[in-house]
DNA sequence: GAGCTTTATTTGCGTATGCAAGTATTGGGA
DNA sequence: TCCCAATACTTGCATACGCAAATAAAGCTC
């Protein structure tokens, strides 16, 4: 006998993959076009942004943004490159690297914001309930486990 | 003043950002591992088992699955050469190509079905009632639009 | 304190995928 | 009928990103 799922099933499944698929792909081209960051580079910056000092390191960074450690190098090189971040090598333990936000990067990160939480609100959460905006929070953060802190 | 979103707001967001991450990381994984399948051949397959005929028009593919049009090309490609699917050129308009799932496409569609079924309702669906299946295909379907049929 | 294991990060390499340009074909006008 | 715009794919090119291997530094164990 075949395994089935349910309509109720096969029509959150669809919902949650064009939902994603929409509401990311548009988010993804204002920050590129606005501030010619990706998705990953913003985010980076923004753990930053409120990583207290401004500073956290490549594991901490990693575990944070939803990206592989190669994946945070190369993003990290291109910010360094245009000056939003610094590398610094650890005085007490020299395998780890931490990156620093600069003046440019606080700047950069804070003007990107605006774009996106707008960018947020007007493709997702402006168009739900606030009783949507708890239940559809509540059963994905079921999925997502327990919420790390940023 | 800064433009900010509320908590409830943020939750959600991050809720169906590491929600998707993980789901489809997970389902990725396991599709390839056991089918040698990506998510968009996957689909492709799926799509044509479902269509009349078996067939679909590039076009039309392209658009059921979430893909560019080049994308498509690509990925149809690689399941034609392993024998899954073929190319027809149309006879009233020579600009289009269909693509029909071969018999041996259907064997693999119908198989890689159970391993992808499974792991929807095990790490997806099956975490959440009845109740929250409704409420997260409802509110995520008025950010996806209108379903389109398959 | 020499060697083995573990941890932190980077590099090499392969793959997936989009955009823009290229090719082929069709369907109108003029 | 001869263009020209529109349509359907495909190809060239660039980027993003993951895994596995490489590198480097700690930390153990004997």
């Amino acid at each position: 006998m075949a395994f089935t799922l349910s309509d109720s099933e096969m029509d959150a499944w669809q919902a949650l993959l064009h939902a994603h698929h929409k509401i990311t792909s548009m988010l993804d081209a204002e920050l590129r076009e606005s501030h010619q960051l990706t998705w990953a580079e913003y985010d980076v910056l923004l753990r930053l942004a409120k990583a207290t000092g401004r500073t956290l390191t490549m594991t901490e960074l990693a575990r944070r943004i939803m990206i592989s450690p190669s994946g945070l190098t190369r993003v990290v090189d291109g910010l360094e490159e245009r000056g939003f971040v610094k590398r610094s090598r650890s005085k007490d333990d020299a395998r780890v690297v931490s990156a620093s936000l600069t003046d440019a990067g606080r700047d950069k990160v804070r003007r990107a914001a605006q774009t996106h939480l707008r960018g947020i609100r007007e493709h997702f959460t402006g168009h739900l309930s606030a009783a949507q905006l708890r239940e559809v929070a509540a059963a994905l953060q079921v999925i997502s486990g327990p919420h790390v802190p940023h």
